[in-house]
DNA sequence: GCGCATGTTAACTT
DNA sequence: GAAGTTAACATGCG
């Protein structure tokens, strides 16, 4: 999503201005951790002033941005967003770093700082975005003989949707929403999973980011739960609350350190 | 005010 | 290696 509302605010415009607001989120790799931050990197970004944006691509939870022959990789964490404001506007709270379009900034906000952004040269970054990753979940969608080989494991199939290696672009909202689409039980053994679940499994994937995406280009949908708004998910922070398809209470239970949500009635063990 | 939870990732340990 | 745990961070909530 937030490809398509870079690509909408800046495509094809020539970057006028550059301003880091806090060092640390530009790293010399794709980590968490400020202290992985690349030195000079406030400096590479504002030599790049003068550049044209290109159309960014998206693999996973990455981005990937050109801007001429200089390219950026971008994830957004937990909590990163971008927004857009006239330029003459002080930045939001939480910002880390601002690319300026003429009278426009798009302002890259983070409270936890778990983003960051990777000048990398546009050659290497195609293969920057994808290092170590799966196909994308929406662009690349498995169908479920192909699942069924890339989860040959007895960990609970919820866990190992979230592992990018094996499938990109899945969280913890989505792959708790996906389970619950093809009605499978979070904890049950990868390994464990028949045919049939494979194939509704493929379908709920695709379905629940394809309607997320939908959803949150209609305003329907914020990125986050917490701004207020009805919650968009069927049983995503739903716990003690009715299933909207059956009414059976949603439960949650911790697996692998991520709360995980589920409704006994639709996804029985 | 304290403890805990929050949408992610990778570097650890076992 | 696979699988589980922890650390990186800021904020809001009860």
């Amino acid at each position: 999503m937030c490809r398509r509302q870079l690509a909408s605010w800046a495509e094809g415009r020539t970057l006028t201005g550059v301003r880091v607001i806090d060092e640390a989120v530009v790293r010399h790799k794709v980590s968490t951790r400020p202290s992985d931050k690349l030195e000079g990197g406030g400096g590479v970004l504002e030599g790049w002033v003068g550049c044209t944006a290109g159309a960014p691509i998206r693999h996973g939870k990455r981005l990937g941005w050109s801007f001429d022959d200089n390219g950026l990789l971008i994830h957004l964490g937990m909590t990163g967003r971008w927004v857009r404001r006239p330029a003459s506007d002080p930045h939001p709270k939480s910002t880390r770093i601002g690319l300026v379009f003429g009278d426009e900034v798009l302002w890259m906000i983070d409270t936890r700082r778990f983003a960051c952004v990777v000048p990398i040269p546009l050659g290497e970054l195609d293969q920057a975005v994808r290092r170590g990753h799966g196909p994308d979940a929406l662009l690349e969608p498995m169908g479920g003989s192909q699942l069924a080989a890339a989860f040959q494991t007895k960990r609970p199939i919820k866990v190992v949707l979230m592992e990018q290696k094996r499938i990109a672009g899945l969280g913890n909202i989505h792959a708790a929403e996906a389970c619950f689409r093809a009605r499978i039980w979070p904890k049950r053994p990868a390994n464990a999973l028949s045919s049939g679940d494979w194939d509704r499994l493929a379908q709920g994937i695709v379905t629940q980011l394809q309607t997320s995406v939908d959803d949150i280009d209609v305003g329907k949908e914020s990125v986050y739960v917490s701004e207020g708004g009805e919650n968009p998910f069927s049983v995503y922070r739903r716990a003690g609350r009715p299933c909207p398809d059956c009414g059976v209470v949603v439960v949650a239970e911790e697996l692998a350190g991520r709360t995980t949500y589920w409704c006994p009635g639709c996804q029985p063990s």
